[in-house]
DNA sequence: CGTCTGACGCACG
DNA sequence: GCGTGCGCCAGAC
């Protein structure tokens, strides 16, 4: 997995792999935080996001929910129905703030990256 | 260096 | 199945 980071930083690595999510598809904070080396730093995940907007290249923050598909961020975007927008206007069926077919959206690092 | 802070996750009741 | 509590850990101060 080194092979994806150009640095080593936890917050790089936060983000470079939430931009490697596929159009259409969704991810998790602890699938990521999992993948990124540091199992249990979910909440890091979510904070790293946080500072996304700042970086210079995109980080398509609104393809992370949590465990449920809930969209937890919603919140920090410009408004509350961004997130949600966003990812329907990607093909992801939302319900309520809720990925709907979470087990169809679902994109896990550990699984899709080697 | 001690504390506080979370866009989380899990264990429990 | 839902609410509550707490551990998690990198970074800001």
């Amino acid at each position: 997995m080194s092979q994806y980071y150009s640095e080593n930083s936890f917050f790089k690595r936060v983000f470079e792999t939430v931009r490697l999510i596929p159009v259409g598809k969704v991810s998790t904070y602890g699938a990521i935080a999992a993948f990124i080396g540091s199992p249990g730093a979910a909440r890091m995940v979510g904070w790293a996001l946080n500072k996304s907007g700042a970086q210079s290249v995109y980080v398509p923050a609104h393809r992370v929910v949590n465990r449920n598909g809930l969209l937890s961020g919603k919140n920090h975007f410009a408004g509350e129905r961004i997130m949600q927008e966003m990812l329907e206007n990607e093909g992801v069926k939302i319900d309520n703030y809720m990925v709907k077919n979470m087990k169809k959206h679902f994109w896990d690092p550990n699984k899709e990256l080697k």
